[in-house]
DNA sequence: CGCAGTTTTGATAAAGCTCAAGATCTGTGG
DNA sequence: CCACAGATCTTGAGCTTTATCAAAACTGCG
């Protein structure tokens, strides 16, 4: 079980010239590495994209839109397993069988592209085969990370960790417009909704954050200590929103 | 950060035939698949294999003996990523440096090998490249398996599911010698060490396990359902010692 | 406007952490 | 072989954090 955590950051959090071709993006101007090329295809809010133990034939790249991951857990609780950005890839699976469930939060586009020729990129070419390399070892460490802030994190310690590195990866400044519910961020952090809401207030009246609705920004970068993303935080801009 | 959590994975938890050289092992008589092969190398208990932030120009097997990776957090405590078992390969880095530190547990052997000669492997040999990267998934998806179980679960089922993922790797029917301390478990579970103690004693009490110092043995195959482990429960013997 | 879903707030209870002390184990030197 | 010291492990009591249950405020949309 347990796709999707990691290759929400495969091409993302990957060096900027991953793979192979590459297109401008209108957004924020920059450009943004694409593996995969084909037809797009959308999808309705809420819409399953794929659901557990069905066949992983395909793997998906986010075009727009933001994709969740999900599993039902025995005791009949969600835990999501990754939001999926525009120019993240997912549906990368070990097995035969897809280990989770994929959903479209928001109406979404996403192109496809067939699990088989993937294994034929990686064994044929040596550089695409690097790349993929990198982007897989990547995104093991990015699923590690997560793992260590939220194991052993407080509450406030884990949202701030997701902000800064939804913020990160959206390519913002201090100024998000969360897509997903705070049940869906509650059942990403191992957390109560009620918690999340709480801490969400607590970040407010500690001036570190301004909502309105689900957009956040971040007013103080003292969120990012409260996080502990040395990592993000070494190449963070200077000035907050 | 955060390597490790992963390798160790890589070895012991992909197919069994997942790499070109194996090796009969005397242990419970079955086949061991091997992938590094050159001059071992011996520390002592306690020994640090490499540190934090050293350039990363080996990956290591283990040979004998047990090893554990290890980072400080920012508030001075420690975080252990993995415990890496006979067989098992760790240090594999994305980038130049090593995120977390090595630490041989007791005495221990390993076999070291280049970074940079598993690149050539992985870019050049067809059947290679693709071994290692089903590796690569699979310690991946083993990430994400015990993310899942340590976020979202009580101390009981963390505990649980730590005894049962160890046996499961060391092979073992429900006798198991455990190598590393009670504070070891403890920063690899996210638990206090206090925790940990009074989790075994429960356990105990309820006639899941008994302990004699570090050994363990597995009861009742009610921990397997504590656990929640339902991959390794569908494999496992019928019978516990 | 009013409904359904979402978000926030409140009160209470449970789980696990911290501090503290006692018990057990292990290795070492006599 | 025994005694001792240091480390490890267990147990106890109180406290903090977060989950749970409950209800009120808000939001978007037909």
């Amino acid at each position: 079980m347990f796709e999707g955590l990691a290759e929400a950051d495969l091409a993302r959090r990957s060096r900027p010239d991953a793979f192979s071709t590459r297109i401008e993006t209108p957004r924020r101007g920059r450009t943004q590495s694409v593996l995969l090329q084909g037809p797009e295809r959308s999808y309705d809010a809420d819409a399953t994209i794929y659901a557990q133990t069905e066949p992983a034939d395909f793997i998906y790249q986010v075009v727009a839109g933001v994709v969740r991951t999900v599993t039902l857990r025995p005791d009949g609780r969600r835990a999501v397993h990754g939001f999926h950005l525009p120019g993240e890839i997912f549906g990368l699976e070990r097995e035969k069988l897809h280990h989770c469930s994929a959903e479209a939060i928001g109406a979404s586009r996403l192109v496809q592209w067939p699990q088989r020729r993937l294994d034929a990129l990686a064994g044929g070419n040596a550089d695409a085969a690097r790349e993929l390399w990198i982007g897989l070892l990547t995104s093991r460490d990015r699923t590690a990370e997560r793992f260590m802030h939220v194991m052993h994190g407080t509450a406030s310690e884990k949202l701030a960790y997701f902000l800064i590195d939804l913020t990160w990866r959206m390519r913002s400044e201090g100024r998000i417009q969360l897509p997903m519910s705070r049940y869906d961020i509650a059942d990403y952090l191992g957390l109560a909704s009620e918690t999340v809401s709480r801490t969400f207030t607590v970040f407010r009246a500690r001036g570190l954050i301004s909502t309105q609705g689900r957009e956040v920004r971040l007013l103080s970068d003292e969120i990012l200590r409260l996080s502990g993303a040395d990592d993000i935080a070494a190449h963070w801009p200077t000035t907050l929103a």
